[in-house]
DNA sequence: GTGAAAGCGCTAACAA
DNA sequence: TTGTTAGCGCTTTCAC
């Protein structure tokens, strides 16, 4: 067969819509429409079109359309660290999302350096993104020097909530500290030190602290907050401090993942007896915790449903609809496992009420 | 100040080029021409432009310039699974060097399986992407029914090594199942069971097994190589048994990071002495592991140099550079811990021998 | 139901 | 050094 083409050497440049038309004899308009659907095509010309695509080999260029129809199709995904298990877990189900509605995902990540998201934003906007799904890097966001004027539709998750001109999604925090607070509470504990993770930027690790001195607070006993650096070590090396004392807690509550691995090798280096002289309740599940004995306790945050929410959200405002500020928390769960029992001395009590 | 815009309403739509170049009084050409630096503009006209973008709020319209210039500085990367701890570290890696380049990334998964691949793929071309990183599905990568015709640039990241038309990049999985058994054996161990992945789809899995294979019968040990269910309950099921045997091994090499969770479940669920009666040598540091007592030793992999050497072939195929296909083995490291020891009977024996 | 033609926002000849 | 203009590949009026 005959090369219709003027080069009929090798054809380096994909093959275009005018292609596609030229081969089935039709004009631009109608390979378009049968590939968008927007207005009806004789049977005839449809099938003349998808048999020059296929034999072309055609792939419609999306960046000419979106150019054209002013939508991209896209959304960006900017998180501080793209390692993290949690913004992992988070990335995943966006992409999820994306790929059900024919979207993609442009991902970035900021260190946690407002000055670094910005510019990692500022890029995705160049690209058009139609919308910006954000774990911010600092609270106040937005307020870096650099920062873009105007974002796309953009919704913020899990830090920043309440920023008052985005929508939010985050979990409970405050909950998720009473929350373990009070299931160590129940277990009889009198004793607890909590594990924090320090300000640093974000307000969102001073939340779960907030919920642990509610509840303690309101049962009447005497609170201990310790915030360390924010690494595995220096976790470690300040729970190990607080198990020296004579005045040693009954329980620890963690409310970091990294903290959870600080005291659980703190612990486990001291020769007390885990979990009879020592209850830990961590945060975040995590599968290897499995192999840990004991199984560790822990609160998780409900990453897929503020995954969902959030992509839900920004759907809705890419599609234009209106409706005011959205604010969505999202309750933590508990695990109840082995590494939280009743403190040695009420059990012993217990015992010899039972006898 | 009167607006020059026909429309003096609210301004919809974010200024172009073409704004910048009225209010700056030159031309498009121009205002092009200082974003591009391609052609030299006196610095009075830059000053104008910058101004002119300043005031705007203009930003280039990324998607304008590519479907131009005929490239996207978009690669497209796709893996089995964004929330695995390696992929994360992967992605992390090749986010840094996309931002670092002016590159962005689109992020699809393939949730292991070819026919999805071939899709999202599809949907990554249409965009028109420079290149593909893709940790392959299943080996024979690209032959799924409706798989493109032709890709960008592709190189092949951790699985599928060797393929016949892309660049791979992979760890000398091989290398790491004779370097586990050697340093096993050495310890003095003549009993290791190895803990291997299903074949599924990738042979990479195999490779690990092989080493261990290659070695122990060098050796003139007896192997024993015990293949389950790719699930953490899996591997601990299969290891419980194994060490319910009255052959016990004295040590266990678990080649994936899920059998080594498998295998140290199974090994403290049982009223074994761990590491005195049974050794475990895992594979893939993870940050958890410094709160596991004792701390696991593993083989782990250079995902850092994985993604630094993936990225820099893609980059070289993408400027055109042209070069015979590239087949890159990373050698792994092994990081002996805790959990590895010398057998109860040599210790014994070496105890005696001393006094 | 279909085609011709304008144009999305940018870059790259080609002139001047 | 600068401006004019013709596209990149698609969608979308507006006619027919």
């Amino acid at each position: 067969m005959a090369d219709k083409s003027a080069h009929s050497k090798i054809a380096k440049r994909s093959p275009t819509i005018r292609d596609v038309a030229g081969r089935a004899g039709v004009s631009t308009a109608t390979v378009s429409n049968v590939l968008t659907g927007v207005r009806p095509v004789a049977k005839e010309s449809r099938r003349l079109v998808l048999e020059a695509i296929e034999e072309l080999g055609f792939k419609a260029n999306h960046m000419a359309s979106s150019l054209r129809k002013g939508n991209s199709l896209t959304v960006g995904i900017v998180v501080p660290n793209l390692a993290n298990e949690f913004y992992g877990a988070l990335v995943r189900r966006y992409e999820e999302s994306a790929a059900r509605t024919g979207y993609e995902l442009l991902v970035a990540a900021s260190g946690g350096q407002p000055q670094i998201e910005a510019l990692r934003i500022e890029s995705l906007i160049n690209r058009r993104v139609d919308g910006l799904l954000v774990v911010a890097a600092a609270d106040a966001f937005g307020t870096a020097p650099g920062f873009p004027a105007k974002l796309p539709p953009t919704v913020l998750v899990d830090r920043d909530f309440g920023h008052p001109q985005y929508d939010t999604v985050a979990s409970d925090n405050l909950g998720a500290g009473r929350l373990g607070c009070e299931s160590l509470l129940q277990l009889g504990h009198r004793n607890i030190t909590l594990l924090g993770a320090p300000e640093l930027n974000s307000a969102h690790a001073l939340e779960r602290i907030d919920g642990y001195r509610q509840r303690i607070r309101e049962a009447g006993v005497a609170e201990r907050v310790l915030v360390g650096e924010h690494t595995i070590e220096g976790y470690r090396s300040i729970v190990e401090q607080e198990l020296r004392r004579h005045d040693r807690p009954t329980a620890i509550f963690a409310t970091t993942h990294f903290g959870t691995i600080g005291a659980a090798k703190a612990i486990s280096a001291m020769d007390l007896k885990f979990p009879e002289e020592i209850s830990l309740l961590g945060f975040e599940h995590a599968e290897w915790m499995t192999a840990m004995r004991p199984y560790i306790s822990v609160i998780s945050q409900r990453v897929d449903e503020l995954a969902l929410e959030s992509w839900r959200l920004l759907h809705l405002r890419i599609a234009g609809v209106k409706f005011r500020l959205e604010r969505i928390r999202l309750p933590c769960t508990i695990s109840l496992r082995e590494s939280t029992r009743e403190p040695l001395t009420v059990k012993s009590l217990a015992r010899k009420r039972a006898t």
